[in-house]
RNA sequence: GUCCCCAUCGUCUAGAGGCCUAGGACAUCAGCCUUUCACGCUGAAGACGCGGGUUCGAAACCCGCUGGGGACGCCA
């Protein structure tokens, strides 16, 4: 039997990176597996889904390479078997009418609580006669879940685990007004397209128990599961918006690359012996649930951007200038000159390597803008005193006898410009450096200047004399 | 409150009873390299939560404690 799995998101968000991580596994082991990977909007929610967060969730999983088997399934497409089959439980025996109010559950649950009773459906409607249902209130359909013994789930990553069967109550599978649950829908969604193994968050793990008893009711076969656990904060808590529980495209907006979040999200729970830098490839091939930790782990940032770092640096040039243009033109609105591109292209390998991101990438990258540093930090002033700015000024002279105006070229002129002058190289590179980039960091400053040319070159160094 | 899950350096992890004087990565610190920054290289510091068992032998298995997390909706 093939293995199939699906990623499930509600949309009534963003794609999270929680949502992300489990969206990648469920992904990898059905590549692995050569099955299937489906996706599966689970919009039953009609108040809070919206078209946005199911075209951002959709473009997160692009974006991360989560390629999905067909066409994505829309939950609230299914409604109407959804309610057949809780009318076919019904009929079974399987489910019955539960004429309780909102109120009446909330008074009862508060009831429980106080008395340190577990808070769940006490079954009142389950042996009552119909006859007893009190006019005007529509009823919901609950299925009846065994009352005695325990249930215990064979799971993937968490291994055997075992509920009483006391936890577990007489769950609703149709609303008052007709709609399906949320337990309801993913049991019959995911027998009818086939799924054999649910992987998912670990907050999930309660449901399973319920799950199984509505597919045994179903008398359908119990798929697999495998409850991965949650991604916390750096504090340990649980991740919230302030931590890293943001959108993907936040990420992207941040300046990562997909490559870096991936494996980042990999190797948080997964591992392969000592294996850090893990392609795509390899994940496919190595992916098992058995290394999977049963453990949360924490989000950490310095981790991930060193990860970045790493696949920005190993990206080839072209690529790199192409995502780089465009993430340039997604954040400042407007497209990079041509000119410019041009002198990026020059200089990508050496800026590739400093950057721990696109943003940093983008800022080292406006050195080679056309015209003289828009900005001169504060360090850079103060290295441009009147003796640097009386040196680059003769420096600036000699440079019309260099020729070509390449490398090499530029190397032997500074270096005899600076024996002549009894001068330590670093008392000429820097302030360069400041003249030409408006900062005390950047690539090497022959190389710089190679790219910038000669005119270039000359005409910053004299802005920088004008002050 | 009830139930479930988890527990190795600051963080992510390796560890499947002897290969452990507990390994790697990120971060940190020191040094080297150097025209700056970054990269790279070398080195340092840094963990089996606690208490009981089981065993010739426990980071690993069992129990308890403590600590963390999750679930308890006519949300998903």
């Amino acid at each position: 039997m093939t293995l199939v799995t699906r990623f499930a998101p509600s949309p009534t968000g963003l794609l999270h990176i929680g949502g992300a991580r489990t969206a990648l596994f469920n992904w990898l082991a059905a590549r692995h597996a050569g099955g299937k990977f489906l996706l599966r909007i689970e919009d039953t929610d009609t108040k809070r889904s919206t078209p946005d967060a199911i075209e951002k969730i959709i473009d997160g999983l692009r974006w991360l390479g989560l390629d999905w088997d067909g066409d994505e399934i829309y939950q609230s497409a299914n409604r109407a078997r959804h309610a057949e089959v809780a009318n076919e439980l019904l009929a079974a025996g399987h489910a019955y009418r539960c004429y309780c109010t909102p109120e009446e559950l909330t008074k009862m649950r508060e009831e429980a609580r106080a008395a340190g009773r577990p808070t769940l459906y006490d079954g009142r409607w389950r042996d009552r006669d119909p006859a007893d249902a009190p006019d005007g209130i529509s009823p919901t359909i609950r299925i009846k879940m065994p009352r005695q013994g325990s249930t215990t789930i064979a799971d993937l990553v968490q291994g055997e685990v075992t509920v009483p069967n006391q936890q577990l109550d007489d769950f609703i599978l149709l609303r008052a007004d007709g709609m399906p649950t949320y337990m309801l829908a993913v049991v019959v969604d995911d027998h009818e397209m086939g799924v054999t193994r649910i992987i998912r968050g670990d907050d999930h793990l309660n449901n399973a128990f319920r799950q199984h008893h509505l597919f045994a009711a179903c008398d359908w076969e119990v798929p697999e599961f495998a409850h991965i656990p949650l991604i916390h904060g750096p504090d340990g808590a649980k991740l919230s918006k302030r931590h890293g529980a943001l959108g993907v495209e936040a990420y992207r907006e941040m300046g990562y690359l997909p490559a870096a979040i991936s494996n980042y999200l990999l190797r948080l729970g997964w591992s392969h012996g000592d294996d850090e830098i893990i392609s795509t490839e390899q994940a496919v091939a190595w992916f098992d649930l058995a290394q999977v930790n049963k453990s949360a782990a924490r989000f950490d940032f310095a981790k991930l951007d060193s990860l970045n770092s790493h696949y920005l640096s190993q990206m080839d040039d072209e690529p790199l200038l192409t995502a780089l243009t465009e993430f340039m033109t997604a954040s400042t609105e407007v497209a990079p000159e041509p000119q410019m591109i041009a002198r990026i292209r020059l200089g990508l390998g050496s800026l590739k390597e400093r950057a721990h991101s696109l943003v940093e990438l983008t800022d080292a990258s406006m050195i080679y803008c056309p015209g003289p540093p828009g900005v001169m930090s504060e360090k850079a002033k103060n290295l441009l005193n009147s003796d640097a700015i009386s040196r680059l000024s003769s420096l600036a002279d000699e440079f019309s006898e260099v020729e070509p105006w390449d490398l090499s070229g530029i190397e032997a002129k500074i270096r005899a410009f600076c024996e002549a002058a009894d001068l330590k190289l670093g008392k000429i590179a820097q302030p360069l450096r400041a003249a030409l980039t408006g900062s005390t960091a950047s690539p090497g400053i022959f190389e710089v200047m190679a790219i910038l040319g000669k005119d270039e070159v000359i005409a910053r160094i004299r802005a920088a004399a004008a002050g």
